[in-house]
DNA sequence: GTCTATAACGCGATAGAC
DNA sequence: GTCTATCGCGTTATAGAC
């Protein structure tokens, strides 16, 4: 009994180790071509794992495109805790938008897997996480129109800030190579990360009516 | 021999509209479904036309991309010209704003297109048409920093306020699903998009220095 | 749980009659 | 310039030995 607990204990963590491993490989690859453009063969190649092996874990190629999406959605919802319940705007917007390029700059991969999905028009999410995506955006909106009701931000449309802040921190994943080929074929050093940060922070901050930045 | 011109003339004319018809129908298959994630028989169907007439046309699903993507860099590039040789920050700033989210409400296909491309790594578009982009931000680069250098703007560095504006407007085209989703599973209606061009300008201009907007 | 071999299928591209 | 029929290849997914 013991030595069966342990057998399985084993394999719960091989299953884990290889899920795991599986879903970071096709994160990238997924992102760098597209769901149709992805192959099996180089996602099982870049996990270090015979083909068939995927299909063991993941049935189909959907349903491991879907286990991808659902991590990417899950690490966004935990990186933007620091926008919550704060009565500080100028501190809460420039922390979003600071944590937001950083992800932006460090994982580009599951942003453009999401940008993907939706702009084929999410056929793979469905209404189940775009519903819930509505209800987080929701929350957040009320938060800033409350802002703008205490006279503490002007009275701005919470929707379109929200838009413009994830359109332009996302940018910087999405678009990584056209940053790249913009900014003389290299990717942007420490300091031009920072630089970004000031400005896109300086700009949404002033024009949310703070003029002392 | 006037009877020879005559027969030209009506082929060369069959052959730009098949050509212009093809082009519109490949845009949207592309945006939709991806590169790899198209058919040539989706684009037929759409175009109305039997499938093998599209390679008549365009030898290779890739040279037929290429000709989508060529396209909408030539429309892009005529839609800026309001940018130009303008002495005045705060109306070459509003227009172009304006008339580059026009474009996204008007043809998101294109849009989409592009984005699909850059987040791939340009695979197709290749350094041609990346260098051209380049000298073209540049120049744009250049007339904003002389702005900055007369005191008309603060000086935010004038490559990443263009990324800003281009991620910002190009969110209403290329995520045009997230935002409907967002917007109760409506499309944005006028007015909304008017709002939507007030508020994005409103944070720009002031974001560069200007209090009375 | 791992891996090789292969079945079943869809797609890009073309040949060749009209 | 149009269209039908088809070839050949690459892909997902699985069967079955280990």
């Amino acid at each position: 009994m013991a030595i069966s607990a342990t057998n399985g204990d084993r394999k719960a963590i091989v299953r884990q180790k290889n899920t795991d491993q599986i879903i970071r490989a096709a994160e990238e690859v997924y992102a760098l071509k597209g769901f149709a453009g992805a192959t099996m063969q180089e996602i099982a190649d870049k996990a270090d794992l015979p083909k068939a092996n995927i299909h063991y874990y993941f049935k189909t190629k959907r349903a491991l495109y879907v286990a991808v999406l659902e991590d990417i959605f899950k690490a966004w919802a935990e990186a933007s805790t620091t926008f919550d319940n704060s009565d500080d705007p100028k501190k809460s917007l420039s922390d979003y938008i600071t944590s937001k390029l950083q992800l932006s700059f460090d994982r580009p991969f599951g942003s453009k897997v999401w940008a993907n999905e939706i702009i084929h028009g999410a056929p793979v999410l469905g209404d189940n996480l775009m519903d819930h995506l509505h209800d987080w955006e929701g929350e957040k909106a009320i938060q800033i129109a409350k802002w703008a009701e205490d006279g503490k931000i002007l009275p701005v449309d919470p929707h379109y800030l929200l838009y413009m802040i994830w359109a332009t921190t996302q940018h910087y994943a999405d678009f990584d190579h056209q940053v790249r080929v913009l900014n003389g074929g290299k990717a942007l050093s420490q300091s031009q990360r920072n630089e970004v940060t000031k400005t896109v922070c300086g700009i949404i901050l002033r024009g949310v009516g703070f003029t002392d930045v």
